[in-house]
DNA sequence: GGCACTTCGTCCAGTCACTGAACATAATCG
DNA sequence: CGATTATGTTCAGTGACTGGACGAAGTGCC
């Protein structure tokens, strides 16, 4: 054998269709502004002709949507195509360590149902978390046939390895999982949120970073840019998800992105996990409530934003001990994350969950340290930046994955609604 | 926009042809026996009519060719296929630190040149150094056209920061390079080499790591699997390169796998990168000879295998220190593995270099670090191995990864040769 | 207001690649 | 030696993209 990794796919010729029609749709997505049929000829080398055909059956498919009036032109005024937010949607579910979520996106990136429970998932046995979960999504799904949408998928965001292929959460300590049977469970339920095919199952921070990297609607023209980042998503434990140059990087089994064991001091504490000096240790959120020396409980109770902003109302406040709690996590942050950049070559490093409001304190050393230890910071600067998204990122993230796949692969699309 | 990273090439009818036959190509490649038109066309759902015409084709062509007795069977016999090593070739040069190699390998994985030159390089002129590569580029490839061989492109290694798309090394400190344009610098020099137009800069270990993941020739049953790993390359630095699904990763800019310098310790010694505790100063060659108390100029000494060959040496004969020092060199390698795999979930951590030789010793500590710190190896076992190839590996990965370029847009080789 | 001009989108015959069934080929088996 | 079995090839047919011609819908100038 050569390669396995290489594109191995036969094209058949009704499948060039489909795959025009992706690569157009893609066009579209990614166009700084609405472009026109012969804007896309010229751009992806396709005759107008060909363009017209493939448009004119998204149109009617309800993928894309004519955007009305131009402004004045030479020649004859165009028909700038966009996608349409009126058929496809892809539903997320998060099942968090302290909430679930579950939510529908459209192709336009808006949000078409939202629903949150909060409530402590630890120690309760997992079918009655994944029953009160597919409840969830039922519901946001009906939210979503209501407004005349089409589920096309679901993909559930996981906190802890998740065998994709499979359907099971293998390991997810902080929920006290171990070889969970997800899909099957799901599959066994049924349900309006099941009808749109088997669901995708994938760890959390990889669907926040997929949220991140997702930008509805015309991009401004930097935007156009592709994207390569680390989105740290610290949580009770520390996530994160890799994206580069767009794409969310796997891994050989979607199990990537452990920072929060990525060693920081190997001579330091010893970690939950049984090693000793992983990031946890450091940056956890608990340990900077403790470090900090607030209340470990502060985000179970009211909603108030719960750690993050906890700690960010103290470090406003001048409170010396939280100052130096995150200056101390986000030191112990540069050093996990320059490893982790070291090694992948990402353009910048995001902190998301509990880390997104405090990034004032956390920045600063965490940016030092990647200056100081990052050897490609020498060539090209590794930004520091807050995530877009907030508390919904997971369950965004998740629709954007369905959507994508969706968009991708058009064929069953294009029928029409 | 939506995701920049979306596949976005359409595929015009004349390059269905093309895309078909690299699939065709890809399928002969990875076959676990040579496989018949028939069976292609039931791997593939093509119509045995399209593999026929395809794969006559490609014979004519000199990429496939037509292997003889297949053994009593029923029925009529097939004709099996495999890759053809008469026609296509790639070319492989490597600037290492201490010496220059260039080689051309075939689609079979034969090695049908290869020269290398000894020779410390840093301190030289970059021109200077690049001039003799080039002359030793244009001498492989004469003995190629020699055999008959067309070389359809060159894969430079060079260790250090490399922009493909600039052609230009950004920084090399092992060499002192600093934003040096190789590319322009070939391009100026021309020469057999460069006819086969502009040539692929890549960092080394990454093609050392090509290199691991091609298996020329059919695939034992085994090696049909996907391979993931990361290849630790020690030389004078130590660098690395990361393969997941069989495919390398590049990072936003192949600027990736710089193992050497991920955190071990911040509180440990000064590296020469200015940061701490970065994995180079445990575990770089130089630092484990001293720790062995062996002499640092040993690798540039006489041909008996170098650092590696000395330090196994050494261990073999019982050497306290030596095994002290490759205890410690392990341990460390262990910390910063376990970074990496917690981060990128690869299946295997391959020493190759100067490590190959070492992983008797190596091995053991690293294995249980990786067992004790990454999150994965609880669900699913991280092997530690050494690697197939030896001083050849970036030469013939830089062939790999041309080849691999070539058969997957194989179209102007369908011409015929 | 009319006409030239520009650009957009559509129409239509033509080319090319894959399909599917029938056919020819080349071995083994009884 | 003929039946059987599986491979590879021939040939008309379908579908998707091509490219030039044409109609459509605006602006700008006289």
């Amino acid at each position: 054998m050569l390669w396995h990794g290489a594109r191995v796919d036969v094209t058949r010729q009704e499948d060039l269709r489909a795959r025009n029609s992706a690569a157009l749709l893609a066009r579209v997505a990614g166009a700084v502004d609405p472009p026109s049929r012969a804007a896309l000829a010229v751009a992806t080398g396709l005759t107008r002709t060909t363009v017209s055909a493939l448009v004119d059956q998204m149109v009617a498919a309800g993928l894309l949507e004519e955007v009305s009036p131009p402004g004045p032109t030479r020649g004859r005024p165009a028909q700038r195509l966009r996608l349409s937010g009126r058929r496809v949607a892809g539903l997320g579910v998060e099942v968090g360590v302290r909430h679930l979520a579950a939510g529908v996106a459209d192709l336009t990136g808006a949000t078409r149902a939202l629903r949150v429970v909060p409530g402590d998932q630890r120690g309760l046995p997992p079918d009655v978390v994944l029953g009160r979960a597919a409840d969830l999504a039922d519901a946001v799904a009906r939210d979503a046939a209501g407004q005349g949408l089409e589920v096309v998928g679901a993909a559930w965001g996981l906190p802890g390895l998740v065998d994709a292929g499979a359907g099971v959460v293998r390991l997810a300590p902080n929920l006290g999982w171990r070889d969970v049977h997800v899909a099957a469970d799901l599959d066994r339920r049924g349900g309006p949120a099941s009808a749109a095919g088997r669901p995708v199952l994938e760890n959390e921070a990889a669907l926040a970073a997929v949220a991140e990297a997702w930008r509805p609607g015309p991009a401004g023209a930097d935007g156009a840019a592709p994207q390569s980042f680390l989105l740290v998503s610290g949580e009770v434990g520390i996530g994160a998800g890799v994206v580069v140059g767009g794409r969310l990087l796997r891994g050989a089994h979607g199990w990537g992105g452990e920072l929060g064991h990525v060693g920081v001091d190997p001579s330091g504490p010893v970690c939950g996990c049984g090693a000793t000096g992983c990031l946890e240790v450091y940056a956890g959120q608990d340990a900077v409530l403790a470090a900090a020396g607030l209340d470990p409980d502060v985000s179970s109770a009211a909603e108030g934003g719960g750690a993050g902003a906890a700690l960010a109302a103290a470090a406003r406040s001048g409170d010396a001990r939280a100052l130096e709690a995150l200056a101390g996590a986000g030191r112990a942050l540069g050093v996990a994350a320059s490893s982790a950049v070291n090694v992948l070559d990402v353009d910048a490093v995001v902190l998301g969950g509990v880390y997104a409001p405090l990034v004032p304190w956390l920045g600063p050393p965490l940016a030092a340290g990647l200056v100081r230890r990052v050897l490609r910071a020498r060539v090209h600067p590794v930004e520091v930046r807050a995530a877009r998204r907030g508390t919904d990122a997971v369950v965004l993230g998740g629709a954007a994955r369905v959507l994508q796949g969706a968009l991708e692969r058009p064929g069953h699309l294009l029928a029409g609604p």
